[in-house]
DNA sequence: CATATTATATAGACCGGTTGTCATATTTGC
DNA sequence: GCAAATATGACAACCGGTCTATATAATATG
């Protein structure tokens, strides 16, 4: 008997909703790509569509908040970091044909009706790779305040450029933009590593 | 008789659209909102949803894009301009109860297996608001090259920041970044204003 | 003014797809 | 060989998009 059902079924639906969404995303092709059938699905994931949906986004949240870990803590500089993670998320985008992209803002955007706690899992991913940069941008040398603002920035600009890519079907101003954002990071850490005794510490702008 | 049910239809299919995407605006939905019958529908749009679907987008493209051509014109900086637009979309999103966000973003992500015409509709929707932007840091002295990778980068931005601000339910982060993107526009134009003779136009950033 | 003709609007039937449930079969560990 | 765990596919109830037949308003025509 196959044991591994329920991962196969994880996988395969973390797949489709990165690609289609929630609405977009139908038991019936979960089923028929994970070849397993109807009754099954109920009987690992109780809770029917929105478990599933729970437990696989769970799951490919943890692959890219890993990566991103991975890569901030061995690149030279954070804005290098950035530059890597957004080239391999090309790469992947390329790769798939333009199907895979960020695993959580279909879900946010046409998930309106979706459970909250799916809406809480979405929330979460942005939380931990948010808080990854915050945590590199401080370490580098930023206030609290400038690494918080910069963060939201930074995984702002690269939902952003996942979705532009993803609708020209290319990734020339996505890799344009990357090495752009490298720049941009680097030279804010820069910047306020000049200036530690400035007095105010408040909406000055991280970068210069 | 009602001779403007088609109006209707199409501003009521252009809200839930934005709210929920492709996939999850059902045809009952558009009509029991704009309490239109069933089979008018077809007569006034005879391609069905899909043809329901682009003309609904291309009225709230051409919305936004006259509110950002405004803006851009009026404001003393481009910076300004995308900080008050984004500042605009703020107030849109906090009002909606964070419904409206961009129009085109969910229907990227979940409208895979969409008509080619809505993508299209998409990507123009993308053309004239990078135009825009590129057009506008052009003027203010940027080179063509860097104009084009920072109007990419500014879009991408504001539609991450839509995103996040969309699961967080709170427009804080959004305007907090929306004061930094405004400074970093304007010093990277008045950068390269500084350096007019510098040999490499290549692949440079454009924010320092 | 009466009638014919066209343009617009409406109601509801249709079929396929979607989710969730069930009774039953099969495997596994002991 | 037995009990618990898992697998299976048929089924019901519902919702989706599409279509056709009909009703009503607008306009033209004699």
């Amino acid at each position: 008997m196959r044991s591994n059902t329920r991962e196969w079924m994880i996988s395969t639906a973390a797949r489709l909703l990165q690609q289609r969404g929630y609405h977009g995303t139908s038991l019936n092709d979960i089923l028929t790509e994970s070849r397993a059938p109807r009754g099954s699905l109920y009987f690992h994931f109780p809770g029917g569509k929105d478990e599933l949906v729970v437990e696989a986004t769970r799951a490919t949240i943890g692959q890219t908040t890993s990566l991103l870990a991975d890569l901030l803590a061995r690149a030279e500089t954070p804005g290098r970091a950035v530059r890597e993670f957004v080239e391999g998320a090309a790469e992947m985008l390329r790769r798939s044909n333009f199907a895979l992209g960020c695993p959580v803002a279909p879900i946010i955007l046409d998930g309106a009706d979706a459970s909250e706690e799916i809406k809480q899992v979405c929330r979460e991913a942005f939380d931990a790779w948010i808080g990854l940069y915050r945590k590199a941008f401080a370490e580098a040398g930023l206030s609290p305040e400038g690494a918080e603002t910069l963060a939201c920035s930074v995984e702002a600009t690269i939902e952003g450029l996942l979705l532009i890519a993803k609708a020209y079907r290319d990734v020339t101003p996505m890799l344009r933009s990357a090495v752009e954002l490298e720049a941009s990071v680097d030279a804010a850490i820069a910047a306020q590593a000049g200036d530690r005794a400035e007095p105010d510490g408040a909406a000055r702008p991280a970068q210069p």
